[in-house]
DNA sequence: GCCTGCCTTGCATTCGAATGCAACAAGGAA
DNA sequence: TTCCTTGTTGCATTCGAATGCAAGGCAGGC
């Protein structure tokens, strides 16, 4: 590999007569005479120069790349999230630098790893963060922000959705149609999505008298939601309505109750879910669910981060996005 | 912000009181006595040292990132795609630098920006890439790969599916089984995909003595599909066999011929995919499709670049994957 | 005891761009 | 004319780690 050396400040430097300084001046907002701008301008061009943004990076202590640690890949939602994050910080010029935390292992195995490419921020997403790691990112003073999960101690920026106030209007809407036995497909356990709905969820029901309710782990993927709509709703006494912490599982459990166990949704059963993802307007589903407004919520983060980054905005912040109830045909409600 | 310094290899050198160069090799696989590893480690480990990514990419002239290019979004095959390519990358020890193809712009425009980072490598998936952009690349050494696309000209390597006897084989099948008026959705007009699933498809109807067959863009997306659907099936001779480029667009030809068309799929007409994402399995499409084994396009398109990368690999290669005809019940075939 | 050779370590330089400071030119005020 | 101001430009240094080369230590062979 004899790789063609590419062109360098001096390079250009040398075609336009001018110091290398007054190159970098000229690609990085200096002041320069218009007339000698033009001169570099013009060298650079033929010489198809780039400023070389590792050394740029190394040297001003600052880079313009965003750690994203992507945990869950299985569930739907998170790609869009993915998506969404990489136009939004592209849109403002920022490079994102992926990272995906391998299945079994969390998220203090990567975040070192990024740490080491001296990235501006992290955003870490549909995982959280153990109180060590938090503690290393204030130590390397590295501007964090964790995305749809809920921090409650340490100095780490998050944005998700309000999912307490959601979950307690399925409920409320759910009863006051006249359900009375309900189900719950959750997510992981120790996630703060999957506690809080589950929480306002068993409150609210709570409050209007039911005590129980059939609980299943879907585990945010198609096949856990379908094993477990098998298993809860294939009982002899089974719920006449599923709330479901998140639509991949809630299809699951569509398919389940439908193909499966015959039975009518919304007649037999109602079916609720959560995220509102693609799929979930499809008319075979046709899914009511909570949207979260993926849009506004990658927004909102990208913003508070950036704020963090410059140094203006404060250091500890929840933001709470409220979700929207989309009312479509899997639920009597 | 006064981003509190991070340790270099200068100061776990004088903790450990060897020099600056013996840190260096303590840390990247250089001779050192045990005796000093150790007391290097040590003082790493007590200091949270970690090297500086950025500038051991300066120095040594190669870094570990690869630029991942992303086009088309709407698709859900895509974001398996990047998720797999994450995966397999940071397996092997390197970085993803994501950028996504703004929609309405080409990889063009965003090309000259990875480059800056100095990448080792580029992976160009759902895109391709213009000669103009070809010669930059060769030009700047930068091996790339590009996924998906078959590149006819140039000195780039790719990966893709063997579209051709894929495309063939869903047409013979059909034939076989009693078709005789057929449909075909699209893709992009101008790409590699679409372009020789279309061709293989059309010359095996040829060959059958079927000339003519409706036609209608499905643009890879779910919503196009839908209406190419309605278009295609809608009219007073339609067709009983559609085969689509994608399946994201066949899940929207099946929820228009069955939802809004009131037709029966397979009965009234048959539905033929391309990709085989996880949609495509569940049981109220249970779609019968063309797989494309993505982890091992994945898997050869990484091994491919990083030989390219080591100079080990010849400089041009076409690598086909077979595709895999997935029966489903979308398909009287 | 001395020389040879290997192994480990340190010194000095390098990658490519940013930036504080000094030098300089041009223009205006006195 | 002289002095001062303002605006450009260049010089020298810096970021943090890698690496060629030379120096030093130590063992083995003679």
């Amino acid at each position: 590999m004899n790789r063609p050396k590419r062109a360098t400040s001096y390079d250009v430097a040398e075609a336009a007569d001018v110091s290398q300084s007054t190159v970098s001046r000229a690609f990085s907002g200096g002041k320069v005479s218009s007339e000698v701008l033009e001169r570099i301008q013009d060298a650079a061009r033929k010489l198809g120069y780039r400023p070389n943004e590792l050394a740029r990076s190394l040297i001003s202590r600052k880079s313009n790349m965003i750690g994203l640690v992507m945990g869950n890949t299985n569930n739907p939602f998170y790609p869009t999230v993915m998506s969404e994050f990489t136009q939004e910080l592209q849109r403002v010029g920022r490079r994102v630098l992926l990272f995906s935390v391998p299945a079994g292992q969390d998220v203090d195995a990567v975040l070192p790893e990024v740490l080491q490419y001296h990235v501006a921020g992290v955003i870490i997403a549909s995982a959280t963060i153990s109180s060590k790691m938090a503690r290393l990112l204030k130590s390397e003073g590295t501007p964090t922000l964790v995305f749809n999960r809920a921090i409650y101690e340490g100095s780490v920026n998050s944005v998700c959705c309000a999912n307490e106030p959601a979950a307690r209007l399925v409920a409320q809407r759910l009863l006051k149609a006249g359900h009375r036995r309900f189900g719950l497909v959750g997510g992981q356990a120790d996630t703060s999505t999957h506690i809080e709905r589950r929480k306002a969820f068993a409150e609210t029901l709570a409050e209007a008298g039911i005590a129980k309710f059939d609980e299943e782990s879907g585990l945010n993927s198609y096949e856990g939601g379908f094993a477990a709509g098998l298993s809860i709703l294939g009982k002899k006494r089974r719920p006449d309505a599923v709330f479901c912490i998140s639509d991949i599982a809630a299809l699951g459990v569509l398919e389940a109750a439908r193909h499966k166990l015959g039975l009518n949704v919304p007649g037999d059963v109602s079916i609720v879910g959560f995220d509102d993802i693609p799929e979930a307007s499809w008319p075979s589903y046709s899914l009511t669910t909570v949207r979260q407004p993926v849009k506004r919520m990658v927004a909102e983060s990208v913003s508070l981060l950036l704020g963090q980054i410059d140094g203006k905005e404060p250091v500890r912040k929840a933001v709470r996005i409220p979700g929207e109830l989309i009312i479509r045909t899997s639920a009597r409600i």
